[in-house]
DNA sequence: CCTCTAAATAGAAATGATTTCGTTTTAGAA
DNA sequence: TTCTAAAACGAAATCATTTCTATTTAGAGG
């Protein structure tokens, strides 16, 4: 059992699960990012029986509990990935090899004051998300 | 008939229908942003017949053509919104009356570069988007 | 260790936004 | 006016995601 991925669920005030702590241990495993199906296909070998509802309801509340993130993708479909840097910071994506990598800061900040002192709105939150080729993928003529 | 959007059209490559048209009309009267069954539900009684899947299909690619833009959404729906500035910018976007607003500039080419020097990976887009509420969401309590 | 209960899971079925497809209509070039 | 590729129709399909009800289980409390 994975102890530090059991804290992080009770911190998260969520039951330590089998399938929970297999998913973490699956995505923090992976350099990139994964969908719902991908997940249940390679976990549910090690499970007498494991539903994909169960995979998709596991992902999305570790997502809306910050122990995983989500990837907003041009499919739009719902991709997941381990990321265990606590500070405020973003993501690069690879959208051919899925690598998600980190990005160290960003100016976000003196935006949402541009906007709360201009418009006098409320920023409760941002995406900010560069798309494109990794070092590997770039190399090659890969794309998609 | 709108010059305006026809010419748009028209540097798009794209035909000027009178369905297109409607669409683009409808869009640039909108302050925020609307989804495609919103938006056939408003035109069809303009039209003899219209088609839900002609509206997806159009607002698809007036966004791909950069004519229009798409809102990247928490329930992950299609909404598209019109912007006739075409410097690269970025958009509030209020998850309450779904007003879009301006963002003057942003610190993303810093970033890029940042990134394409780490890493050696390429940039092809990037998300950046506030969600919050805007000056008149904020005031009374609405959320959502 | 037991007990107990709210939380988690199973799995079949439903959902519904979006897309596909074969046919018909039309914009606009010639 | 003619002609053709592009656009639109609209019923049907798609399929990722969610819902629902019954069953199982993590873990708090004793
Ligand atoms: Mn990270
Ligand atoms: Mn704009
Ligand atoms: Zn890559
Ligand atoms: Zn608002």
């Amino acid at each position: 059992m994975d102890q530090r991925h059991a804290t992080a669920l009770k911190a998260a005030g969520m039951k330590a699960t089998p399938k929970r702590l297999a998913i973490l241990e699956m995505l923090e495993a992976e350099p990139g990012y994964a969908s719902p199906e991908e997940l249940w296909k390679r976990l549910k070998d090690r499970f007498d029986r494991l539903g994909l509802p169960t995979v998709y309801r596991n992902l999305e509340e570790l997502s809306a509990s910050g122990v995983l993130s989500k990837v907003i993708h041009p499919n739009r479909q719902l991709y997941y990935y381990f990321c265990s840097n606590r500070e405020h910071h973003h993501h690069f994506v690879c959208l051919s090899c899925r690598k998600v990598e980190d990005i160290p800061a960003c100016g976000i900040e003196a935006l949402e004051q541009e906007v709360s002192k201009r418009n006098g709105g409320k920023v409760l939150s941002h995406i900010l998300q560069l798309n494109g080729l990794c070092g590997g993928c770039a190399d090659n003529g890969e794309k998609r």
